[in-house]
DNA sequence: TAGCTTGCGTTAATTAATTAACATAGCTTT
DNA sequence: AAAGCTATGTTAATTAATTAACGCAAGCTA
């Protein structure tokens, strides 16, 4: 199996959330242009992207949306299930505790951490709160492979350590720090006030266009 | 003045995050290799960049940071107050209107506003909370450039449309779904759920490789 | 069944972005 | 003051990713 660029992994997973809906739907085919409206990328994108599929389409039908799917989750390997565990319980990360609870069948936040012992021994959204002190122990022994850390930038890298030592092999970080994590462990940053200073940069560019043309 | 990638925006955003640290240790002057490490790019992207300034370094001493930061300012603009808005105040709606407090002093939420009129005409965060139907004339009079979306997915573009007829230029959507801007209208996707699903992924993956090396 | 339409599948071209290479200028040292 | 070291500034090369182009097969129409 040939290795997949990571944009391309992100419009799969578009994509198989577009065909859920249209599945839910009634339909049973769909077309190029149709994805691509949905995922905001041209048609000639989407069949480049449908190249690592065996998969045919015909003109007229398209492409069989079942056989679409079944052709997606086997790449994307989604009938595994995936534990996972959050390290922060703050806003952030209980946002995320509860907005994520239960939205993906194959995947599952089984514990959470943080080094406040007054929300240790808690649970909140379903799932278990810990303390810190805790974190390699528990993540090591529930095999969780993706931690998320959503607590201070100061306290990003030791949290990003100590998950590692443990034995994941994903991280998501949405503190506003770069971390250096081993060769070979994934690594997703979600800084949330570069996006929105990009935003605001963007906007104002923008406007700045509007007036000098 | 040329325009820049967007690319190049963020790590122009994370350079100075990270000047700003050093200078605050009391240091003066700064190395390409430092902001390379600090960002997690290359010593050469960091020139490559730099040659959108008029800043030269030397070797020996590489960067004066002061220097390298005005130049930075002057790029983005950071002087001018930008105004953002904030729709749907949930658990992330929440979470970003406490996360982000006063923490860019030229940045700022003037406004936030909820569907839900338990929400309405209350103060959370230091920021007022108005009913949904008051979003247009409420953003026109204020002048808000940015609008923040974090409400349901289903009520998404609807309040993306409304942004726009209210006049921001830039909008920063959380909501899982792909939204519909008109031309020179900036957008930004945060999919929180999609980069989760892509950190499982990638670390299945990586799993996976060590099976079979 | 012949011709026409339509949208796929693939190859090629273009564009963007990253990485490498190297000449240059400033500082240090003796 | 000359030689050597160091990290910059820039140009070139490479790589990745997107966009365009177009032949082709499947089904519809008459």
């Amino acid at each position: 199996m040939q290795k997949i660029p990571q944009r391309t992994v992100e419009r799969f997973f578009r994509y198989a959330q577009f065909l859920h809906t249209r599945l839910d739907a009634g339909a049973e085919n769909v077309f190029s242009r149709e994805l691509a409206a949905a995922v905001g990328v041209s048609p000639e994108q989407v069949r480049r992207d449908l190249m690592n599929f065996d998969l045919r389409g015909t003109p007229q039908r398209g492409y069989q949306i079942k056989e679409f799917m079944t052709e997606l989750y086997l790449h994307l390997e989604s009938s595994s299930l995936t534990k996972m565990v959050l390290v922060g319980v703050g806003n952030l990360g209980k946002a995320i505790l509860t907005y994520f609870l239960h939205r993906r069948p194959n995947l599952s936040i089984v514990a959470a951490f943080d080094s406040d012992q007054e929300k240790a021994n808690r649970v909140y959204a379903g799932c278990q709160i810990y303390h810190a002190s805790m974190l390699e122990k528990i993540v090591a022994q529930e095999g969780a492979a993706v931690g998320i850390i959503t607590v201070s930038a100061a306290a990003a890298q030791e949290t990003a350590d100590a998950l590692v030592k443990a034995g994941v092999r994903g991280i998501l970080n949405f503190a506003p720090t770069q971390l250096k994590v081993p060769e070979g462990i994934f690594l997703e940053q979600i800084d949330i006030t570069l996006s929105i200073e990009k935003a605001a940069y963007f906007a104002r560019k923008t406007a700045l266009k509007e007036h000098t043309s």
